[in-house]
RNA sequence: GCGCCCAUCGUCUAUCGGUUAGGACACCAGGUUUUCAUCCUGGGAAGAGGAGUUCGACUCUCCUUGGGCGUGCCA
């Protein structure tokens, strides 16, 4: 039996950041794969910041990308007496003292050692060390009583058994005060595994600035979570062999420390966007349709008397984010579907162009069955010499209002030929009248 | 300023002394195609600089340069 333990800690401000949840998995990855237990520690001993809501939005995150936890969670705020308690026997023993630094009452400080080399060994940064001179005794205790972030961190990782502390970068000079605290405690000091920071174009660390940067924003905008967590692991992180795209067991079972990487890494949207494509793409059919109904249902349209097997195969390839579904494919379920201006411009606005969607009508008409067979070779005839797009183009316009969707015979046979036929001759119609809805449009 | 850390294509990365330095994203070209997307093929693109160690360095050591983090009664 592993004895593994990891935690995720975060201060619930009512955002998760993504540096942050990347820590939380690759804490959770670690913890499956040594099979030891991954927890979660909330640290809301901001009153003011850490809010129900705030705690709710992160239990959200942690829900959305899978990363459950094997015990309930711990609020740091429960057990400040505890930490208080530590804080007084540093105190009786010498290894604290009290000083006004500042005009702020007195606060607790802890002793740092003042000679010799402070070491340790970083899982993912190698051999450590700093000399004592360097670091300097730290406050553990503010005047008004409470405890300070080292202090409580330490004492709860000590009281939760924490075996392997998995960070973001920007704690690593803290480690030596917080080895010195465990020390101090006379508890086994546990290993440590720092992370590198997410940055931006800049080399930066990546912030709201550069675009969205918290666990809520990318679901907003319609990024799977498989695919945000798959993208965050390869920050920092790579198999070893040529695979990117990764199921979860995979990741579990591949996942080491040894491989995480030291150096910062740069947040590519572009790449996300692909990633995400990619797990669009490769979802089980019935589960994307499930996604598309509830998505098409939501923008309130009508998901009846329609081949949705059939729509959603032609949609599912060329989705890139799930809430762009109902937009582009509103014409397979109403006929107030809306045109796109500049397909109307570009396609339909030829003089000729009603007298053509009118004959395309009358041939599609006369065809039995309506198919893609039988709708490409009338197209084809219509078109003659000038070429199938002269007439394909304004068509697609016409009858679904966009230029981009599914293939021109695959989407006719779809919608099938009373619709096709109606559109076509309602848009030549409307084309013809100089108050008709396409007037306006340049 | 001082301390700690980092450094391979534009980006994410593989390489654990000997490779034509590989893959992916992005980009460009071509193929499939009515559009878009998918898919397929091809292309350009990298070891920051300088010393050393070595028969041989991207890989080890040192220096320089660049960057990040820390240096709070924030976490």
């Amino acid at each position: 039996m592993s004895a593994i333990r990891v935690r995720f800690a975060p201060s619930p401000t009512g955002n998760v950041h993504i540096g942050n949840i990347r820590a939380a998995i690759f804490n959770w990855l670690f913890a499956r794969h040594t099979g030891g237990k991954f927890l979660l520690r909330v640290e809301d001993t901001d009153r003011e910041r850490s809010t129900p809501e705030a705690i709710q939005t992160l239990l959200d995150a942690m829900k959305w990308l899978k990363l459950d936890y094997d015990e309930p969670e711990v609020y740091q705020s429960h057990n400040t007496q505890r930490h208080l308690a530590v804080a007084e026997d540093f105190l009786r023993r010498g290894l604290a003292y009290k000083e006004d630094k500042g005009g702020k009452g007195e606060c607790v400080i802890f002793r740092m050692p003042k000679q010799g080399r402070l070491t340790y060994h970083d899982l993912v940064k190698g051999d450590m060390k700093k000399k004592a001179e360097d670091t300097q005794d730290f406050v553990i205790v503010r005047a008004d009583g409470s405890p300070v972030f080292h202090l409580a961190n330490v004492i709860d990782d000590i009281d939760q058994g924490i075996t392997h502390v998995i960070r973001g970068d920007d704690h690593v000079e803290n480690t030596f005060k917080h080895i010195e605290l465990f020390k101090a405690i006379g508890a086994p000091v546990p290993q440590y595994a720092h992370l590198p920071m997410i940055v931006n174009n800049m080399g930066k660390p990546y912030s709201k600035r550069d675009g969205a940067a918290f666990v809520g924003e990318f679901r907003e905008q319609g990024y799977l979570p498989d695919a945000l967590f798959n993208f965050l692991l390869l920050l920092g992180w790579a198999p070893g062999d040529d695979r990117e795209v990764l199921t979860r067991e995979e990741m579990i079972e591949l996942f080491t420390l040894e491989k995480c990487k030291s150096s910062p890494a740069r947040f590519d949207m572009k790449k996300l966007q692909w990633m995400n494509g990619e797990y669009i793409r490769n979802t089980p059919e019935e589960e994307y349709e499930r996604e598309f109904v509830s998505r098409v249902k939501a923008a309130g349209l009508p998901v009846e008397g329609v081949d949705l097997k059939g729509i959603v195969a032609q949609m599912q390839v060329r989705t890139k984010f799930y809430r762009d579904i109902p937009g582009n494919c509103s014409y397979f379920f109403t006929e107030t579907y809306p045109f796109d201006p500049k397909g109307v411009a570009k396609r339909l606005k030829g003089e000729d162009v009603p007298a053509l969607l009118e004959k395309v009508a009358a041939a599609f008409e006369a065809l039995e069955p309506f198919d893609q067979a039988t709708t490409n070779e009338a197209v084809k005839q219509l078109a003659g010499e000038s070429g199938m797009g002269s007439v394909i183009h304004p068509v697609r316009v016409a009858v679904s209002g966009l230029t981009e969707g599914p293939g021109l015979f695959e989407m006719l046979e779809l919608l099938g030929k009373e619709k096709v036929c109606r559109r076509l001759r309602t848009v030549a119609a409307g084309l013809k009248d100089p108050a008709g809805p396409f007037a306006a449009l340049p």
